[in-house]
RNA sequence: GCCGAAGUGGCGGAACUGGCAGACGCGCGCGACUCAAAAUCGCGUUCCUUCGGGAGUGUGGGUUCGAUUCCCACCUUCGGCACCA
């Protein structure tokens, strides 16, 4: 009897022995290519996922097989530390965020050792220790330095459950709730530090060097939302301006009135005094309408009347000034002009509070416009009409002439304008870097000395629900020297948004040890960039557009080199619970890996992924799908053990040639699949191949050359996937370790070659027939045996055939 | 509402540039081994059928000798954005 394939005696062994004998450490090696494999590290929330083991592992398997090709691979591993959850786990289990965070860490560490991955640990770097934050407050001074960082008062998104700032982006949904809490989110005024990312917005735009997923170039886009236009002032009655942004400039003859946001600073001035309660009641509302949970869309517009004028600077008219919650303060100047005959909002809002309607542009195919009949607003472009000196003017120029005039007359220009905003990154936290700054009473806000750095958390630390950060207060240690006058001074207390941490741990992989700056430079120049980044598309508009701004502002001040972080992008699906819904502890529906690989062993949890799903689909977890790989590991396991002392007896050469065929046909299969991320297709061509082996030897060819060398490439096919397994029946089968050093066998076209071929014999489109053919058949021979065979002629009838179509090596089809 | 992706057996999924639809598995059925069961191995498994064949890749049309693949319209599901001026 045959030992059975048990898992879990080998794994832990091999895992073991690779990591001492450090065999995927990766040392720059200018006689290589060299391919830097990342993955999206993980965050420590104590169990790793089987989601992580979805990213990761396929991802393991073609960092392997580039490391077979040849290429010098370096895939590295950490941990993103920092954040809120440890923070609300020291609130609710009075344990240390410190304490909480590197416990996990251990687990996870472990988790990660028993996936069988080719993490090299020496590369190991944790964003929370300080050897690693003294890097993220270095490139904090550098961005201020670089005027690139600033600091403004700004109404802010706040979580009183969480008790602290969010970046717009952690607002989601409807209503308007924190990311992580669901908490309804509330407004605060507080003075903050940004990032100018909207200074790279355009640059962020420019995809053409990225080997992306189409989608997360759209996401980006969308979430840049660049629109151009014109910036024009138009003006109160007394004589205050008033900026509005409009992408129609052709259509500004027509703007009749003007509506602001209720938080518009001039709303208090314009209000005249019959006015103001009703004014001051609908900015009440509109603000609670933002505390309070949102109302599902409103599609009735509303609005109130200042009492107040403008003027429209291109025609003099004296225009009525509104203030309406349809238009935002977070978009554009907050104030619009409205032009109702050319704009949906604008018109329903103009007919609602009969205000006028005056329509300047024709667009083609329409006769004539009148403002008291129209039904709907007409946003095409068109002829300008109403237009004053611009009358006339046709659609293809509108817009530039308009943009020309206002210039000429001073009042307006060319604008472009974002829908992203400058990246909020103040949290008034604990458990976060530091941001290195210190107030002084006299030199106002200096930078702490770089080589002060790292500013270090204490450890010593008070928790208080109050919203603000704790580092506030502790008894010493915001108390300072300024760093210019040397008088006492404070330091600030906020903490960075962690998205600063994984926004350049990718460098910090390339030498953690490196205590002289942020990466070794010597390093950089040979891994980066990125070649291959893998993650989850949850992350296309945050932590992929902050890490390209990052990379972006280094270049521009000579820290980095490269346009981009990363070249090659790919996002794998997600693994859903077996009911098909997201799993949750609550649900109840989480698969725990760490019992999944003790059920059937870490290869075969690898295996199931990568068979089971669509990598960039994901999908629910299968209990019994999983059976399908565990029958084929102890297929191969078997069938090498029992093989591999055989001696060869006669050579059948038909098998002999099949098994070849069938050798090369998968190194092919499975190299492309490998490469392009098809990793369901790569173990079923294993498992075919294991089929085909298993015939040969049901057929009496174990022993024999050809056999040998495809149960050889099954292995090394197998080692990249499931590396455990391979490595073990490589070693049973005598031969030297390790198999994770060899290279990827040779692939020969001529070898995968078929000798015959099945052309199918199609009438009118229809399978008639199948005949066997030699492969290099000529047309004209193919055609006339697809005619002359049996069932082709009995579908023909006494028809002659019209048309014979010949696909060569595939079919036939005759038309009659 | 707008933008995007996807709809293939009982299930997960295959099908490279328009050329055998359902590879590889799961499940199920039958058989072998066994006193029996599990495990293992073998065979079968899209549906309908008068056993000739017919239908079939969300629905309806189109292009083509030929469409899961290309085009048009629609339906459903999922994801993103949501009064964006």
């Amino acid at each position: 009897m045959t030992e059975r394939y048990q898992p879990g005696q080998i794994e832990k062994q091999w895992q073991d022995r690779w990591e001492k004998d450090q065999l995927y450490e990766a040392v720059i090696d200018p006689d290589r290519p060299k391919f830097y494999f990342l993955t999206m590290l993980p965050y420590t929330s104590g169990d790793m996922h089987i989601g992580h083991w979805f990213a990761m592992t396929p991802s393991d398997a073609r960092a392997r097989f580039l490391r077979m090709k040849g290429y010098n691979v370096m895939y590295p591993i950490g941990f993103d530390a920092f954040g809120l959850p440890a923070e609300n786990a020291a609130i609710d289990r009075n344990i240390h965020p410190k304490e909480w965070t590197y416990k996990n860490i251990e687990n996870m560490q472990r988790q990660l050792r028993s996936m069988g991955a080719m993490w090299d640990w020496s590369r190991e770097a944790v964003s929370s220790d300080p050897e690693y934050y003294h890097w993220t407050q270095w490139f904090f001074l550098q961005l201020l330095k670089n005027d690139l960082a600033y600091r403004k008062m700004s109404p802010v998104d706040w979580c009183p459950h969480c008790n602290t700032t969010l970046a717009r982006e952690q607002v989601i949904g409807d209503n308007r709730v924190c990311e992580r809490c669901k908490t309804p989110v509330i407004k605060k005024n507080l003075e903050q530090w940004f990032f100018r990312i909207t200074n790279y917005a355009d640059e962020l735009l420019d995809f053409s060097s990225l080997d992306w997923p189409e989608t997360v170039k759209l996401l980006q886009t969308n979430w840049i939302g660049r629109s151009e236009g014109a910036r024009v002032i138009f003006k109160t009655e007394a004589g205050d301006p008033i900026e509005v942004f409009t992408t129609r400039p052709d259509t500004l003859w027509g703007a009749t009135f003007m509506v602001l946001a209720p938080e518009h600073p001039l709303v208090e001035k314009l209000t005249t005094p019959e006015q103001y309660d009703q004014v001051h009641d609908y900015i009440h509302a509109a603000t609670r309408q933002t505390d309070i949970e949102r109302e599902a869309l409103d599609k009735e517009k509303t609005g109130v009347f200042t009492g107040g004028y403008a003027v429209n600077p291109v025609n003099d008219e004296r225009i009525p000034v509104w203030i309406a919650d349809y238009v935002l303060m977070t978009y554009g100047t907050g104030a619009i002009m409205a032009v109702p005959a050319h704009d949906q909002r604008d018109f329903e809002f103009a007919r609602k509070f009969e205000l006028d309607v005056v329509p300047v542009i024709l667009p083609e195919g329409v006769e004539s416009l009148d403002g008291q009949t129209m039904t709907e607003a007409l946003p095409e472009y068109g002829e300008m009409i109403n237009s004053g000196v611009l009358t006339g003017t046709p659609a293809t120029e509108a817009f530039e002439k308009t943009n020309i005039y206002l210039e000429e007359k001073g009042s307006g220009t060319f604008a472009i304008n974002y829908r992203l905003h400058d990246w909020l990154i103040s949290r008034q936290r604990y458990w976060g870097a530091p941001i290195p700054v210190v107030y002084c009473q006299t030199c106002g806000i200096v930078p702490v000395q770089e080589d002060e750095l790292p500013v270090e958390l204490p450890d010593d630390i008070e928790w208080r629900p109050t919203g603000e950060s704790p580092l506030k207060f502790h008894p010493t240690w915001k108390n300072t020297n300024c760093p210019e006058c040397d008088e006492p001074a404070v330091r600030e207390t906020d903490t960075m948004d962690t998205f600063m941490c994984s926004s350049w741990y990718h460098l910090r992989y390339l030498s953690p040890e490196y205590d002289k700056g942020a990466f070794d430079p010597k390093e950089f120049e040979y891994w980066m960039p990125v070649d291959t980044y893998t993650g989850g598309v949850e992350h296309a508009t945050m932590h992929l557009i902050y890490t390209r701004f990052f990379h972006k502002a280094l270049r521009d001040f000579g820290v980095v080199k490269g346009d981009e972080p990363m070249l090659q992008l790919r996002n794998q699906g997600q693994i859903l619970g077996p009911d098909g819904q997201r799993m949750s502890k609550s649900r109840g529906n989480v698969i725990d890996p760490d019992e999944q690989v003790g059920l059937y062993g870490a290869d075969a949890v690898r295996a199931y992924l990568m068979f089971g799903y669509r990598w960039s689909d994901g999908g629910a977890w299968n209990p019994e799908n999983i059976q399908g790989v565990v029958r084929w590991l102890s297929r191969v396991w078997t069938l090498v053990l029992e093989t591999r002392n055989a001696k060869p007896g006669k050579v059948n050469a038909e098998v002999e040639r099949a098994l070849l065929r069938k050798t090369h046909q998968t190194l092919k299969q499975v190299a492309h699949d490998l490469n392009h991320f098809e990793f369901n297709t790569v173990i079923s061509a294993l498992m075919e191949f294991n089929n085909q082996i298993a015939a040969a030897r049901d057929a009496g060819q174990a022993g024999t050359e050809a056999f040998e060398q495809a149960v050889e490439a099954l292995l090394l096919m197998m080692a990249p996937p499931t590396p455990h397994i391979a490595e073990e029946l490589w070693a049973r089968a005598g031969k030297a370790y390790s198999i994770h050093n060899q290279p990827w066998p040779s692939f020969d076209p001529e070898l995968a070659k078929e000798d015959e071929v099945i052309l199918v014999v199609q009438v009118n489109g229809k399978v008639r027939d199948r005949i066997s053919v030699p492969a290099d058949i000529s047309d004209d021979k193919a055609r006339e045996l697809a005619v002359a065979s049996e069932a082709a002629q009995r579908f023909m009838g006494e028809k002659e055939p019209r048309e014979v179509i010949v696909v060569p090596g595939r079919l036939v089809n005759i038309v009659v």
